[in-house]
RNA sequence: CGGGAUGUGGCGCAGCUUGGUCAGCGCGCUUGCCUUGGGAGCAAGAGGCCGGGAGUUCAAAUCUCCCCAUCCCGACCA
């Protein structure tokens, strides 16, 4: 391709609305322009990386037994009414309505679409296991798209369904996707961990994210940093060794102590001169089955997560001041387990071995001492409902927990029979009874991978592609346009390096360097090829764009050099 | 959906408090000259219903009201 007639238009100055490195760039560097808020274009740059990071999938996917199809984005509401995600989806969900006023959405995701298209022509065990998987537009009304490429309403996505006779071939399949994914973010050339992850709405027993490792990942991986444990979890989901604080007393007898005015928890260890281990807290939720009390440590977060997942509600937000007072007859700050009439009373595992531990009262500025699980409050449900973060305890080897930020590229998930069950998925065994197809789902997005790419990729000057998924491997730059012998030779290691198989751009512009070398630098090709003064003698420079290495190469073994360059990643 | 902010040539912004002389700057773009190893210089140009609508006023980018769009901060997901 020649420059001068591709459509690159990069800026010199970051666009106002681009927070994050990856908007900024790919915006600056000409690959997108915004259309509307979260949907974009993608210019001739960005459609050739996402077509390399597609290329990959493909081939991952098909190694592994995947066969690609491609399904409707616009899908009707019967199908949706059917599963009741019509109603469930809510807002997120694009609507719309033909001209019969018929309604239909665009697909945010394909479950129903594909397991529709399986239970029409899914009959024996002979088909089993099965494979399919579409890589295509996906669509979801974002309450807040953002973040450019990262959060968008109309992204890019891989979903592959796996469909098996039983649970102990869905763990093939779903061993083979993880690998699979493995690889193609390998391939891709990111700093990546699976994680362990939360199934969340989804459902299903299993599940693993692949998180791209960079600060500005709106997710937290909580890992293990011992090289032999290599426990890795979202933080989600992340479990920790419990500690149990004051276990070596004996329970003493309740008391109640004033505390004017002491609603948090360092205001209530300041003034009893206690740590915040030794502090319970109490918080209120409501949810559509009525409210929820959970207690942590004083220095633990509560969960949310993990709360919904024992408690099975539906929705769960924390209870306004209102309805604390109604419950506790105290106001916010002073709610404690002892006497308190919630519907569920779920009670963290190191709370419920605490002894002597202090609690609100339930009452205007007055706290409990040596208030004791099981003596003093009985809790409906133990379970693991902490936040656990960097510095807590390893469960599995009792090291000390770090985190770092992620970006979720991909997720897998077992989902069992939760889906063939609603959808009466079945096929005939050898003996001819009917048994539910056992899925798994497992999906990559393809755009947001890109711009994942670009957060772990770059410097001061601009992106750097990493090999694999650059949109060309070299830009071929003439120094001085009016130099016919530097502009013939340019033409020429541009002929070859294609001949070579290199995807290479030349640029052709009437330039001036600098301004060449700044948009090389800008949209990110790995190799930079310059032809300057010593075009004279047949050398040109071969640059690295990662580390700036550059060395001079005769034009006969340009293609070598430039293919070892690349070999770098 | 709550909270905050912003909308002025392609991009980045000033002007708005104190209505009039206000349509302006830098970059980019076009043409010419010049220059050619890190976003050069000179000169001449093109390009804007000041987000939209309604009002106030002799007069509105500027004041008022309504709408729209966009971005940032909090609860969800690839």
């Amino acid at each position: 391709m020649r420059l001068s007639q591709y459509l690159v238009p990069t800026l010199r100055e970051v666009p106002a609305e681009a927070e994050i490195i990856s908007h900024q760039l790919l915006l600056r560097a000409g690959f997108i322009r915004k259309a509307a808020s979260g949907v974009y274009t993608y210019l001739p740059l960005a459609q050739r990386v996402l077509a390399r990071i597609k290329a990959i999938v493909q081939e991952e996917m098909d190694r592994a037994g995947g066969q690609e199809i491609l399904l409707p984005i616009i899908q009707p509401a019967e199908l949706w009414l059917e599963s009741g995600r019509w109603n469930v989806y809510g807002p997120e969900l694009f609507r719309l309505k033909d001209r019969h006023g018929r309604d239909f959405c665009l697909g945010p995701t394909h479950e129903e679409i594909i397991t529709d298209l399986v239970k029409g022509d899914l009959r024996s065990y002979k088909q089993l296991p099965l494979l399919l998987y579409q890589i295509q537009n996906k669509y979801r009304d974002e309450r807040r798209p953002r973040f450019g490429l990262m959060r968008g309403r109309e992204f890019i996505m891989k979903d592959l369904y796996s469909f098996d006779r039983d649970e102990a071939g869905l763990d093939v399949s779903y061993r083979k996707m993880y690998d699979a994914y493995t690889r193609i973010f390998e391939r891709c050339g990111l700093e990546f961990r699976p994680v362990e992850a939360d199934s969340g709405p989804i459902g299903g027993s299993v599940s693993h994210e692949f998180m791209v490792l960079a600060d500005s990942g709106e997710g937290t991986v909580v890992y293990c940093p011992d090289a032999g444990c290599r426990y890795a979890a979202n933080i989600e989901k992340a479990v920790g060794k419990p500690i149990f604080s004051g276990t070596d007393e004996e329970p003493s007898p309740r008391e109640e102590v004033i505390t004017p005015g002491m609603k948090t928890v360092e205001q209530v260890t300041a003034f009893l001169g206690v740590g915040a281990d030794r502090l319970v807290k109490t918080l209120l939720y409501e949810t559509p089955d009525g409210v929820v009390a959970a207690l942590v440590r004083g220095d633990r977060e509560v969960n949310e997560i993990k709360l919904q997942n024992v408690t099975g509600v539906e929705r769960l937000e924390l209870a306004d001041a209102e309805i604390i007072r109604r419950v506790t007859q105290a106001p916010v700050g002073f709610t404690g387990p002892v006497g308190l009439d919630v519907e569920t009373m779920v009670v963290d595992e190191e709370v419920a071995n605490m002894v002597n531990c202090i609690t609100g009262a339930n009452r205007a500025d007055a706290h409990y001492r040596n208030v004791n699980p099981g003596r003093d409050f009985r809790p409906d449900i133990v379970a693991d409902i902490r936040v656990v973060d960097e510095g807590q305890v390893c469960a599995r080897c009792g090291a000390s927990l770090k985190s770092r930020r992620g970006i979720e590229v991909g997720q897998v998930f077992k989902l069992g029979t939760k889906y063939s069950k609603s959808l009466n998925l079945t096929y005939l065994d050898e003996q001819g009874g009917e048994q539910l197809v056992v899925m798994g789902c497992y999906g990559i997005g393809v755009s947001r991978t890109m711009a994942a790419a670009v957060e772990q990729n770059y410097d001061t000057d601009g992106i750097i592609w990493p090999a694999s998924i650059a949109p060309f491997k070299v830009v071929v730059v003439p120094v001085n346009t009016k130099d016919q012998v530097q502009t013939e030779l340019a033409e020429k290691v541009y002929r070859d390096l294609w001949a070579a198989g290199i995807d290479t751009m030349l640029d052709d512009r009437t330039e001036r360097p600098g301004v060449k070398f700044k948009d090389a630098d800008l949209v990110g090709y790995p190799v930079r090829v310059t032809v300057g003064k010593k075009a004279a003698d047949g050398e040109v420079e071969v640059l690295r764009r990662r580390t700036r290495e550059m060395h001079v190469v005769p034009v006969a073994n340009l293609a070598e050099a430039v293919r070892e360059v690349l070999a770098e990643g």
